[in-house]
DNA sequence: TTGTAAGCGTTATCAG
DNA sequence: CTGATAACGCTTACAA
C-alpha cells in the first residue's frame, strides 16, 4: 500500500495471506468461513484502520449506501428532527443521509423522484407526511428496488415499512381532558382535506367529544389548510358563534396561533375566556403568549427507529410502529371559568 | 444493450461508432474533440436518454458528486431555506446533497466530519454558522481535496469561497430607523459571545446609535445565547432600570419572543410601551403577537449562489458573495409615544 | 482528433 | 471453505 493512501481490500488480502474474496466474504459477514481466517483478516483490517470504499461497492451492487429524505416541507421543525433522528442511526455505519424536498403539486413529482433514486441507486427512502400518504409514488419507489418505510399518522402500510404516531388517540385524549376542566363548548379546527393526518384528528376529535358524552356542533367547528391564517379565519367564525365555545382545539400549532389572534382581535383573554390546544409542538408553541398547550409526537425517535427499518430490513418488522404522543401542558388551556 | 437496462457508456459508444473514451470526452465537454463527432454523439445520447452513472464516475474520479451540509443547527427554518437553496441549484445536475448535522461542543468535531468527508470523498462542503467560523475545520476538509463553502456574517473566507450577509448594515439600518421613530433611549440584547453574527451585529448597533446621535447606555443592554430564555431575562434586567428603553433592538428573533414576554410580565403593551425589533425572520416572527418587525436575509437565494459556488469552480469568485438584508416591518416597532 | 489498454476498489461466478 | 477471473461503468495514461 503506497504511503498516504487509504488500504485497500487488497492491501488486506496479501498482509492476512488470503485472496481478495475472503476479505469480502470477511466484510460481509459470510456464514459460511472459517472461523480462524476469520478472525485473522479482522485483525488485520483493525491493525489497518481499512474501511470500505462505498463508492466501489456502490458500483459493483449497483446499489448506493444512500437513504433518502423525500418530503414536501410539512413544517421545518419536523423535518429537522426527523433529519437529526435518521443521522442518530445512521452515524458511523456507511450510510449517508441525502435529502430531497420536492413539490407535490408539481405534475412530474413521481417523475423526478423516480429519476431521482434511479441515479443515484439508492439503498432506501424515508416518505414524510403528506406525500408518504401516496400509494402510487410508493409504489413507484419500491418497482425501482428502493426499500421504503413510510412516516405517517395512521396505518398507511406493513409493519415493515411504516412509523406511525397514533394522532386518534393523543387528539381524544386532549379533547376528554378539556371536557374534565369543566367545558362544554369546545371548537374545532380542522386540517385540509384530503390529508390523512387531518382526517386522523378529526376522528379522534369525535372520540374525544363522544367520551365525554359531549355533542360536536358544526357551527363551532372550521376547516384550515394548516396555515396561520386560516387559522385566523376559523377562529374569526367560531368565535361570532351566537354561542361561543370556551376552549378550542385546533388540529395544528399554526392555526392555534392563527386562532389566537383572533381571540385578541375581539378583546379576549386567552386562557381566561378561552382555552387553546394545538398540535405538534413546533417552535412556535412555545414562544407565543401564553404558551401553547399541544400536543407532541416523538418525531426523532420514530425517524431513528425508520431509518433502522431501512439499513436493517431484517429486523424492520419487529421494531415498533406505532408511537403514542403526549399532551404538553403550557399555559393556553385551564379549567373553565364561567 | 440489454433489454430493460439502462444504458451505459458501451451501449452510446456502440450506437455511435466511436470509442468509450470518445463519449467520455462529449460528457465531460473536452475542448479537443471534432464538432461533428460530437454533435453525433451528442444525439445518440438524447435517443438513448443516456445519464452517466455517478457511482461509475465516482469510482473512477476517486470523488463523488455529493454536496455535504455541515451544521450545528442554528436554527430548522433556516436549514431547511439552505437546503431548498442549495437544491434550487442542483437539481437536473448530477449532484445530490447530503447532510450532516454535527455537534460543535463535541471534542471530537473535526474528527468526524474529516471521516465523513473521506468516506464519502464529497465533493465539497458547505459550512453554516456558527461552525462556519471554525478555521480549523475549513481548513481541514480543503486537507482532503473537498472544496468548501462558508455561509457567515461576514468576511470569513476570499469570494470564492464564502456567502455572507450584511449584518452591520442590516442592525444599523434597523437601529437608525428607529431613531427616526423619535426613540432615543434603545436597548440592546447582544447574542453570544464567541459568534462572528453576534459581534457583527453588535457593530451595526454601534453604528446606528452613532449615525442617530445617540449614545449606547450599558445599562440598557444585555448579553443573551440567542435561545428564548435568556432574550427573557435580557427583556427582564432592561426593563426594570431606573431608565428603561422605549425601544430594544434583539439580535435574534427568539431572544426578541423573550423580551416580549418580558414586558408582558411587567404589565407593560407592546408596542405601544415598548417598540421590539428583532433578527432572522424565523417563523416565530410572523406568529407571536403582536408580529414581530424583523431582518430577513436572504438565506435561499444565498444558499444557491454557494451551490453554484461549489458546483462550478470556475464562477466561484464572479457570483456575487454578499447579500443585503432587509427589514420586515410588522406591528411590533412603532413611533415613540411619550 | 481519436483509440487502446489499464486501472479505480469492490463483488459475483464458478471452479477447486 | 477458498481463490482465480471476470465484471461494474467510467477515466486516465499513452499511443496513433
Amino acid at each position: 500500500m503506497a504511503k498516504g493512501q487509504k488500504p485497500t481490500i487488497n492491501d488486506v488480502a496479501r498482509l492476512s495471506g488470503v485472496s481478495k474474496k475472503t476479505v469480502s466474504r470477511v466484510i460481509n459477514k459470510s456464514p459460511l468461513l472459517n472461523q480462524a481466517t476469520r478472525e485473522k483478516v479482522e485483525a488485520v483490517i483493525a491493525e489497518l484502520e481499512y474501511v470500505p470504499n462505498p463508492q466501489a461497492r456502490a458500483l459493483a451492487l449497483r446499489r448506493n449506501f444512500l437513504i433518502g429524505l423525500i418530503h414536501d416541507n410539512p413544517n421545518a421543525q419536523m423535518v429537522l428532527g426527523v433529519q437529526e433522528g435518521i443521522l442518530d442511526t445512521i452515524r458511523n455505519t456507511e450510510f449517508a443521509l441525502v435529502v430531497r424536498p420536492v413539490d407535490r403539486h408539481s405534475p412530474t413529482m413521481v417523475e423526478d423522484i423516480r429519476g431521482f433514486i434511479e441515479q443515484q441507486r439508492l439503498y432506501g427512502v424515508m416518505l414524510l407526511p403528506p406525500i408518504s400518504e401516496n400509494d402510487e409514488l410508493a409504489q413507484a419507489c419500491r418497482d425501482l428496488g428502493c426499500t421504503v418505510v413510510r412516516m405517517g399518522s395512521a396505518r398507511l402500510d406493513d409493519d415493515a415499512h411504516l412509523v406511525a404516531s397514533n394522532d386518534r388517540q393523543a387528539v381524544s385524549d386532549a379533547v376528554a381532558w378539556l371536557a374534565e376542566l369543566g367545558h362544554k363548548r369546545i371548537g374545532f379546527v380542522a386540517g385540509p382535506e384530503g390529508f390523512l393526518s387531518a382526517r386522523e384528528r378529526e376522528l379522534g376529535f369525535a372520540e374525544g367529544m363522544a367520551r365525554a358524552g359531549l355533542k360536536p356542533d358544526a357551527k363551532i367547528a372550521a376547516r384550515g389548510n394548516y396555515r396561520f391564517e386560516s387559522g385566523l379565519a376559523a377562529g374569526q367564525k367560531l368565535l361570532s358563534a351566537k354561542s361561543p365555545p370556551s376552549a378550542i382545539f385546533s388540529s395544528n400549532d399554526e392555526m392555534a396561533a392563527g386562532v389566537l389572534h383572533a381571540a385578541r382581535e375581539r378583546g379576549m383573554s386567552v386562557p381566561e375566556d378561552l382555552s387553546i390546544i394545538g398540535f405538534d409542538d413546533t417552535a412556535i408553541a412555545a414562544h407565543i403568549w401564553p404558551p401553547l398547550t399541544t400536543v407532541r409526537w416523538p418525531i426523532r425517535a420514530m425517524a431513528a427507529t425508520a431509518a433502522a427499518k431501512l439499513t436493517r430490513p431484517e429486523t424492520a418488522a419487529s421494531e415498533p410502529s406505532f408511537f403514542l404522543s403526549d399532551l404538553v401542558r403550557r399555559a393556553s388551556a385551564i379549567e373553565y371559568l364561567p
